[in-house]
DNA sequence: TGTACATCAGTGAACGCGCGTTCACTGATGTAC
DNA sequence: TGTACATCAGTGAACGCGCGTTCACTGATGTAC
């Protein structure tokens, strides 16, 4: 059953891939090796050939996923600065990303998850928290860098807070009112200069 | 080993509040029932004569941790509003509160853990943060009840995922940061009218 | 108030199940000649 | 280029363990007389 190399690394990536999604979706905790292999078309038993252990799988789908997330927005740089912020923030607060965390930050995703995890995990999240960070902070209309920084922090704060509160509620009406008052409140936080 | 109905009673109270915490700081699926039922100096075997099952402890035990949370905060509402904002900002957004999910807010603990559970706890979820956003909205300077509202859950949000993104880092100083900055946009939001 | 007995809070073993991880094995791939 | 063999990606059964849940049992509590 032996397999080309380049079958072999597509298969190892598709696993990390699939987990990404699956981790985003249900958690950590959440997910079996088992379903996750399955769901990536393998068994059992061949995650150990490519993956030192589920926390190492975790660490890489969750580096995997922020960076095709943050791929994502990165066009958005081109764009005028307050366009740009007003895009991000639309579609970091859109119903779409409210209803699909498996396709969407895993910041919002997986911070509290990641919060029970060991260093390693959190060490990776800090990493990818940083970058996106300096994302957002290019898309502020502060006039020194510092500022452009603290309006990023506060901005995204305000992001993740609306996002994972409008998932847990199973009110559609409280769910878009979150979304749009954080909405606002956002886009005049980084706005400003 | 019959009990006094009073210590029957007890005893439930004091799984619902052990749960409580071990949910906050675990997470649901983190907490078998064997470890919480001997957190609360009891057997595993007793659960089921006190809970239907654990998604009916969990609903109870979210509503019992909000409730003594919201109870800790109730006082500020003596207080003027401009102070009272400063102080629940200020206590939401402490380094003790970022390292004790276990004895603090049940909404930004378990947001992400609750998104992921059935609809009864999803239920339980938003009659707590509806409880919640009333409360910060009488803490808000709008001069209408709706804009309240709106800076409530602006504000809110902000909070909880500064909260939440200070407790998946390993880098304080990052933390405080996150902390600070949404501190100070919390505040401007809510004082606005 | 004292006795006889029904109630039921809590015990601890057991249920089937899925977990993360290990391992002997398979057989196509990649390599050496 | 063709053959012989070593490599190793992936398989599937098995490991010990803890999960949520069930249940027969115990014995002090609460109740009826």
């Amino acid at each position: 059953m032996r397999v080309t190399r380049a079958q072999a690394e597509e298969n190892r990536e598709r696993v990390i891939e699939t987990a990404g999604q699956l981790f985003r979706e249900k958690g950590f905790d959440g997910v079996g090796l088992n379903d996750l292999m399955q769901a990536a078309g393998l068994t059992r038993g061949g995650f150990y050939g490519q993956f030192e252990s589920k926390l190492d799988l975790a660490v890489q789908a969750l580096n995997r996923a922020q960076r095709y997330n943050l791929e994502r927005w990165r066009p958005l740089a081109e764009q005028p600065r307050q366009e740009a912020l007003r895009n991000l923030v639309g579609g970091y607060l859109s119903r779409y990303h409210q209803q699909h965390p498996e396709d969407g930050c895993a910041l919002a995703a997986l911070a509290v998850d990641t919060a029970r995890q060991p260093e390693a995990l959190k060490a990776a999240f800090t990493d990818n928290l940083r970058t996106f960070l300096d994302f957002v902070a290019g898309l502020c209309a502060g006039d020194c860098e510092e500022q452009r920084q603290q309006q990023a922090m506060a901005v995204l704060s305000t992001l993740v807070g609306a996002l994972v509160l409008s998932r847990a509620t199973d009110d559609a009406d409280l769910a878009r009112g979150l979304r749009r008052a954080a909405s606002q409140a956002a886009l005049e936080v980084g706005a400003k200069n």
